[in-house]
RNA sequence: CGCGGGAUAGAGCAGUCCGGUAGCUCGUCGGGCUCAUAACCCGGAGGUCGGGGGUUCAAAUCCCUCUCCCGCAA
């Protein structure tokens, strides 16, 4: 099938190297370059690196709104639109080109978990499984026909980024399954339930505090899928710290958001009398460390 | 010239403002104690205080400069 691509960062790579691998990919369409890092250089999304690297034309428009990429779309007459984590929203003119229409793939079971990261909240909200889907993409925000789902189990101390990167490849399996249902003319289409959706917000740095009169459970959920980015922080010692990694610990009696430490482990006491342990901590302005290194420095108790 | 924090023993930190013998916790090595311990007690080793220059009788500390690390903002 003439296919093009539309996604941004790493969790798109795997979908997109099936495709080039196994489909006719015209073109890809991925966010403009952006300054990074301390010294603000200007650097390619993943995507673009991958698609050059394959000699596909790559297209960085500001806006899909003003027709110009409706006409580059239309030039190259595609079957099929495939979105993954693009970030901009796609007009109806576009998803009228291709006669199969656009096909997104989205990290969460839907209709649970709509927005920009399924894939954190997932975590915080201690689901114990989530999943791909593929929908057929409508005007409004992951709302669009379910078309296949795939399950997947979280591990209770998996992170986010680690989620990240089993669902990146259960994406493009999931896509390979839905395509061959087109091709095949079994495809079957699967309204949501919009009466059980839930949403899953952008997040940012102001989601980085942690509320220790929570229940330990939380804490930890939170502070896993708030890992590696934006990452979970507290005060701690007089310090703003990250926290990395951590583990739900036995009972305490001591009130919430109290620190403790028993030999070479660090623990900070939860809402719900029971106590996370701190296994990878960051200080601000210092390096990244374990809770045993943290203690040798800072007088606890 | 975007803003800020940091570099001191193997690790984590204090000391810097206000110049005057290099400190703390952990680890490590040796010894002791104990049925026993990530326990306790005693003792030891381990530092050109990130590099270079300057001021001074004297610099981890004050001044200038360079390198590297981290956070924020984008």
């Amino acid at each position: 099938m003439k296919i093009v691509f539309m996604g941004t960062p790493e969790f798109a790579l795997p979908t997109l190297l099936y495709l080039i691998e196994n489909e006719d990919v015209k073109a890809v369409f991925t966010q403009p370059d952006k300054p990074k890092g301390r010294k603000a250089v200007l650097t390619a999304p993943p995507v673009k690196e991958m698609a050059l690297l394959h000699n596909i034309p790559v297209y960085q428009p500001h806006t899909l709104k003003d027709g110009e990429a409706q006409k580059i779309i239309e030039g190259y007459s595609p079957d099929l639109l495939v979105v993954i984590a693009y970030g901009k929203i796609l007009p109806q003119s576009i998803l009228n080109i291709p006669s199969h229409g656009a096909i997104n793939i989205h990290a969460s079971l839907l209709p649970k978990l709509r927005g920009a990261a399924p894939i954190q909240w997932s975590i915080i909200n201690g689901d114990k499984k989530t999943g791909i889907t593929t929908m057929q993409m409508d005007a409004g925000l992951d709302t669009g026909d379910i078309l296949v789902q795939d399950e997947c189990i979280i591990g209770e101390n998996e992170t986010s980024g680690e989620l990240h990167n089993t669902l990146a490849e259960l994406g493009a399996v999931t896509l390979k399954k839905t395509l061959e249902k087109i091709k095949n003319k079994t495809i079957e289409r699967i309204k949501q339930d919009d009466t059980k959706h839930t949403l899953a917000p952008i997040l940012s740095k102001s989601c980085s505090p942690i509320d220790f009169t929570q229940s330990a459970k939380q804490v930890h959920d939170k502070v896993r899928g708030l890992n590696p980015w934006p990452s979970a922080c507290a005060v701690l010692c007089g310090k703003t710290v990250k926290i990395h990694k951590t583990t739900v610990a036995g009972e305490t009696m001591k009130s919430p958001g109290t620190v403790y430490k028993d030999g070479c482990r660090i623990y900070v006491a939860c809402g719900d009398g029971n106590a996370v342990e701190i296994l990878e901590i960051h200080p601000e302005g210092s390096r990244k460390m374990t809770g045993a290194e943290f203690i040798c420095g800072h007088n606890i108790n």
